[in-house]
DNA sequence: GAAATTAATTGGACTCGTACAACTACTTCT
DNA sequence: AGAAGTAGTTGTACGAGTCCAATTAATTTC
């Protein structure tokens, strides 16, 4: 198999790319504070309520999307649950499992967490016109390849 | 003040680029994991170790751009001193400061880290050329913009 | 020179998330 | 039907970080 080493301007580019782009997401990262102090409660908590919005899940795929394990699933799907943000019910082709979904309360709170991440920076919206639709375009490229997790 | 209402394409863009960005960094992140497995420490003490590479600081500084409180720094570097990453040395000017800088042990650890963290997703590598050298600006332009922490 | 400030440290209580072990209810395999 | 496996739950132990109070040594202010 012809492996044809790694032209170097590519690599170049690509790793200062890369560390551009670690630094626009994480670098003003502090959304996260903003998103855990207005829906109070944790950012994993947020992120599951995202998750259980999106699309009802089964407890036990929750947990692997979270890649967490099954008994802390429980315990924050429970909290969730007390907060009247989900609800679980039982699944008719298998009564073991339960799908967990969002109420009206959490699809709103799931919205609003949403609203705050979603928020692009100024930075961002600064950029020239023709910049931003190049950064569009490629970054719809790039995000669109991998996709997060295996189709179930 | 002239604040004239907001063109909704570029607000569109510019959310959907923004999802991307996130998408592309926080999506496929799990190298943080792969950091913490071949350094045998906690992410946060990572983070810690290659800000202390990057340039000597206080320890009362290093908490402030940690966000982090001035007792667990203290905790954190004492483990990164133990593990002879890091040396603590009075700071001439003002001896109830120290100054904590790394190790030649230190800064090896701290480029492992580098090299992991910074090494571009396969998905950059495959990029149309062009499309490369354009993210490569676009991006720059970003990062560059924000700088992270008052100068101090 | 005495008083108020500041840097680092020590120590405590607490929250959150991870990792296991064990149990119940239900399903599937043979 | 019985055995084996799976989904969810309960409970326990632990590490990591945050928060708050108090102490010591050095510095600045008056």
């Amino acid at each position: 198999m012809t492996t044809h080493s790694p032209p170097p301007a590519r690599n170049a580019a690509a790793e200062r790319a890369w560390g551009s782009l670690r630094q626009i997401v994480l670098g003003g990262n502090e959304r996260r504070k903003e998103v855990v102090e207005a829906l109070g409660m944790s950012f994993f908590r947020v992120k599951a309520l995202r998750r259980i919005a999106r699309e009802p899940v089964a407890l036990r795929d929750l947990a692997d999307e979270l890649l967490t394990d099954r008994p802390y699933t429980t315990l924050v799907v429970a909290d969730l649950a007390e907060r009247g943000l989900v609800e679980r019910t039982a699944n008719p082709v298998d009564r073991r499992s339960k799908i967990v979904s969002v109420t009206a309360a959490g699809r709103a709170a799931a919205e609003r967490a949403e609203r705050i991440l979603g928020a692009p920076p100024p930075a961002l919206l600064a950029l020239p016109e023709e910049d931003l639709a190049a950064l569009d375009r490629i970054t719809a490229l790039l995000a669109g390849g991998p996709p997060h997790g295996p189709g179930r």
